[in-house]
DNA sequence: TACCGGTACTTAGCAACACTAGGTTCCAAA
DNA sequence: TTTGGAACCTAGTGTTGCTAAGTACCGGTA
């Protein structure tokens, strides 16, 4: 992963989990693929199940264990009211951000 | 500075400082002063020049020493060669973040 | 039976970055 | 003489994503 992309993650990484599980719950393997799939080819397994970890902890997340055909149980995770807020919060955040740096491109300044 | 600004500047503040100095030097506390005009208001000193250190010694940045006419010495930072290099990289890595979030959110998925 | 590969999850240690909270220097005005 | 603004510096902290290595479960294959 570029050593750009690896910092410009932190923060969003979460914001884009969250905003994954909106409205469809998943699982820690579903999701890494699912962000591979949405063009985050280089996203380290062990990072997805980390940050799991944080918003379960964070009390953003409802989570229940499923067995699985093939394999472990799976620990399917699903965005409660707290991770809505998280998330609305997040996209005001990120909104700002955007905005500050597209004027910043256009400017050329 | 709410945390989830904090946490979403890791890696696009450097971008935003290279940005400001495209076709204008500037020295420390200028650039401090530029960014809270720009809407971040409460971006802390010691994180300007933290990053304007690191940022001289990745070679992105040539520094000059002018007098001032109030205070100590000023650092005037000029973008050079290796820094435009930098930040064009930036806005590529910038640019596929903001598609896809962009993506996220009107999928509203 | 024994082994391999894919599914699924876990964790200890590391590096980078923004912040906190102090500090120093220089000068002019009160 | 003291205050305040201009200008810069830095040690320590917390959060985050990555690396690297591991465990658990199961089906197929030799």
């Amino acid at each position: 992963m570029g050593k750009q992309m690896t910092e410009m993650l932190k923060g969003t990484l979460e914001g884009i989990v969250l905003a994954l599980l909106t409205g469809k719950a998943a699982y820690g393997y579903e999701i890494t693929t699912l962000l591979r799939a949405q063009g985050f080819t280089e996203i380290a397994e062990g990072t997805v199940y980390a940050l799991l970890v944080r918003i379960e902890q964070k009390g953003l997340v409802d989570v229940e264990k499923r067995p699985s055909e093939k394999g472990p149980p799976r620990k399917v995770y699903t965005l409660n009211a707290q991770g809505k807020t998280e998330l609305d919060e997040f996209w005001t955040t990120w909104s700002f951000l955007a905005e500050r740096l597209e004027q910043l491109r256009t400017e050329g300044k």
